[in-house]
RNA sequence: GGGCGAUUAGCUCAGUUGGCUAGAGCAGUCCGUUUACACCGGAAAGGUCGGGGGUUCAAGUCCCUCACCGCCCACCA
């Protein structure tokens, strides 16, 4: 027996070398695995993509926890003899790295605009790399056994092709368009946002009653006055009998300097109960009046710029920033006697996701994703939807999932997808930053080359970048080499499981839907599971300027990456949020050392490194050994059914309450006592057996110690990441 | 306004398709260091499974309802 077991079990000084053994194998590479014999050449292939963590910085517990899973899984595919792929990378999240970089230059008093483009993104590119180097050495200490040499970043070449591609493709069926409509504004980011990039807050707000002039017969509520100066038109409710005579007729007013021409017209979106019934129509600074708008054919007016700064002919207001202006606004209307209301009511504000800033709604010129067009789907290997088929993009992403074709994990966030489908508006795609995919679309002399570069300098390129989410979308086939027809892409394509975490399940989930179902005809992974978040203690959410953030290195170095990892793992099923616990952890790195200690009495009661399976075993242990391998037929159903969080309580439960506390005990006194020398060979034989098997069934979950105990008793150069899952 | 989740031992949480005396970690009580393990073992204690109603031979588990907490979505300005 080694010595190593008379002192208890030290993750530190194991896991590092173990990662090494591991990579030096190979084995993480399913090629390898394939040409060293472990795998069979015609096995049935089994892929995940790891969802690429931000190039912001460095990885929290909850990237902590979606390793533990994906490599929980991973493990055990692997150890049925799967052919299986895990493919690492990065994202290079644009707006989010961007805001990052901006926030730590300003520290040294440098601007973006200052630099330039090239310097800024030089500054960006160093930043994401050193974040890059970081996020892999985090990774690395998990354990992931992540085939590094397959590693893809959403910015680099090979996905650059896939995302000119992807738009080319759009564009030439109509799907990509470019318009002037009035978009979600980021006064202080200066660019364009989606829809799904808003954080709603709510706060008090007064609500102001009035008419723009004396001789204007309705009155209009509004919580934003300054807007006003672009109204265009008041709108009431069809059926509004108070003001059925107005509806159709022109005024022309005098608003505090500003010439307005407001037509009154009926629209059935008005709800009569609010306020006075009427409503200001601001075509060009909301959403909704927008719409409105459009249906009734009224003139758009800006009145505010991308500074959320009015321009105006008013003298009252022009230039005024617009808090500002809407006091200005309200003092007049005061003044003038025009003010009928005011109160205090709450309001959800809209504010942009990474800047936090109030978003101002301006007409813009912009990219956009048509999500509702009809197309022939060029390729389909999609139950229900055949080649050439009319479909929208909409349907895509609600047919493969009604149909089962893909499941989402847990069931309910189905619903939360198909709602946010039916309330899905055309994707804004294109951002005023400079890092990111630049808009494939070169300009010269008003014609227009998309999706593959010009190559002359003649052609100028649009100066706008891509959503992040758009190469993000592209992520399970763009990592297996597409648009290229490559191995890869064929063997592993559609992967296996998707594994992340429910609060981008619009961002990322569905946008991978809708590229993979319209350009591949294909799903990009059968099953979504979602896992929670990690919270503090407390149940606060995480974050960095609360300073609750918990380094999963440091939970790491305490207490081991086995330990760490079967904490998450524990009783956490799919969907529901976790709190941290470092008592948790603390109790799995105890269950390591209880792992080692057995070990430790196993190879001293059973010193022959390979013993023979008696001829007759006793009653007991043919007992012993059957309600193991009774476990394991259960446990691995539940594998294949993700749920984790029940088969690593189960592998804990009988390792210490039935192996270490029943079965060592009653094989320890007839050793001891030994009756007979058959009867003592067949228990050395149980605990043998009962040990390995227990590693192999344990290491998917603490893939470090088991390993690092089988290579102490295994002479013969075998891994256990490459053994046989033990269910016979 | 709509939807969803949670409410189980002092604390943090498991409980798989309804089925034997409801589990784990931590805290706490008593005993134990005769050789796997004090990062331990043994024993005891602790729960009307949020309230109420219903279905069933049987409910923490299914249905209805109420309460409280939390989350997501939404064009009442």
């Amino acid at each position: 027996m080694s010595d190593k077991f008379l002192k208890p079990y030290e993750p530190k000084e194991v896991e590092s070398n173990i990662y090494d053994l591991w990579q030096k194998s190979n084995f993480f590479n399913p090629d390898i695995c394939v040409r060293e014999g472990v795998t069979s050449a015609d096995a049935e292939p089994f892929s995940i993509v790891l969802p690429p963590p931000n190039v912001t910085g460095v990885l929290h517990l909850g990237h902590a926890s979606m390793l533990a899973i994906q490599d929980t899984i991973i493990r055990f595919e692997r150890m049925r003899g799967k052919k299986t792929l895990w493919i690492p990378g990065t994202d290079h999240a644009a707006i989010a790295t961007q805001t990052k970089v901006e926030k730590l230059l300003l520290k040294d008093g440098k601007r973006k605009h200052d630099l330039g483009r090239e310097a800024f993104l030089a500054e960006v590119n160093a930043f994401a790399q050193e974040s890059h180097d970081t996020i892999t050495t985090q990774i690395k200490a998990m354990g992931a056994s992540v085939d590094w040499s397959r590693e893809a970043f959403t910015l680099d070449a090979q996905r650059e092709k896939a995302v000119h591609a992807a738009f080319k493709k759009m564009y030439e069926d109509g799907l990509i368009y470019r318009k002037e409509k009035v978009i979600n504004w980021d006064p202080k980011g200066q660019t364009v946002i989606s829809d799904d990039e808003i954080v709603y807050e709510t706060r008090k707000a007064f609500l102001y009653t009035f008419k723009y002039s004396t001789d204007f017969p309705i009155a209009i509520s509004t919580t934003r006055p300054e807007t006003k100066f672009g109204d265009t038109a008041v709108a009431v409710h069809p059926d509004d009998t108070r003001y059925q005579t107005y509806i159709g007729q022109t005024f022309d007013i005098d608003f505090a300097g500003e010439k307005l021409s407001i037509q009154i017209i009926a629209d059935e979106h008005v709800e009569p109960e609010f306020g006075t019934g009427a409503l200001g129509v601001t075509p060009a600074h909301s959403q909704v009046d927008y719409d409105m708008a459009i249906r009734n054919d009224l003139p758009l007016k800006q009145v505010i710029n991308e500074y959320a700064k009015m321009q105006t002919t008013s003298e009252l207001v022009n230039g005024l920033k617009v808090e500002e202006a809407r006091i200005k606004t309200v003092e007049w209307l005061r003044e003038q006697n025009l003010l009928v209301d005011e109160k205090e009511i709450e309001q959800n504000i809209s504010t942009a996701e990474r800047t936090g800033a109030i978003i101002e709604p301006l007409p813009k010129l912009q990219w956009f994703v048509d999500v509702t067009k009809k197309f022939k789907l060029a390729k389909s290997n999609l139950k229900g939807i055949s080649v050439g088929q009319e479909v929208s993009l909409k349907e895509l992403m609600q047919h493969v999932v009604s149909s089962d074709q893909i499941e989402i994990l847990p069931d309910r966030f189905s619903k939360t997808y198909f709602h946010w489908i039916d309330n899905l508006r055309d994707w804004c795609i294109s951002r005023q930053i400079w890092y990111g995919h630049r808009i494939p679309v070169w300009y010269k002399d008003g014609a227009m080359q998309i999706g593959e570069n010009p190559n002359d300098d003649s052609w100028t390129q649009d100066e706008d970048t891509l959503d992040t989410w758009f190469s993000s979308a592209l992520w399970t086939f763009s990592t297996l080499g597409w648009p290229d027809e490559t191995a890869d892409f064929k063997t592993y394509h559609p992967t296996n499981l998707l594994e992340t975490g429910y609060d981008i399940i619009f961002f990322w989930v569905a946008r991978m839907i809708l590229m993979s179902t319209y350009l591949l005809g294909e799903i990009p992974f059968k099953t979504v599971y979602l896992h929670g978040l990690v919270r503090d203690a407390k149940g606060k959410k995480m974050s960095k300027s609360i300073g609750n953030a918990v380094d999963p290195i440091d939970m790491i170095e305490k207490y081991g990456a086995d330990a760490l990892r079967m904490s998450m793992l524990v009783g956490t099923g799919p969907g529901s949020d976790v709190n941290f616990s470092e008592d948790k952890i603390r109790a799995y790195k105890k269950f390591a050392n209880k792992i080692w200690n057995a070990t430790r009495f196993v190879l001293e009661q059973t010193s022959d490194e390979n013993i023979e399976k008696p001829a007759s075993l006793a009653t007991q242990d043919q007992a012993y050994l059957e309600e193991f391998q009774t476990l394991l037929a259960e446990i691995t159903k539940e594998m294949e059914e993700y749920k984790l969080y029940l088969v690593s309580e189960k592998l804990y439960h009988f390792f210490w309450h039935r192996f270490a506390d029943v079965i060592i005990e009653d094989c320890k006194k007839r050793i001891v006592e030994s009756v007979s020398e058959e009867d003592k060979k067949s228990a050395q034989y149980t605990l043998r057996t009962l040990l390995t098997d227990q590693l192999k069934a344990l290491h998917p979950f603490m893939p470090f110690i088991t390993e690092e105990i089988w290579q102490t008793i295994h002479k013969d150069n075998t891994m256990l990441i490459v053994s046989r899952w033990p269910l016979q």
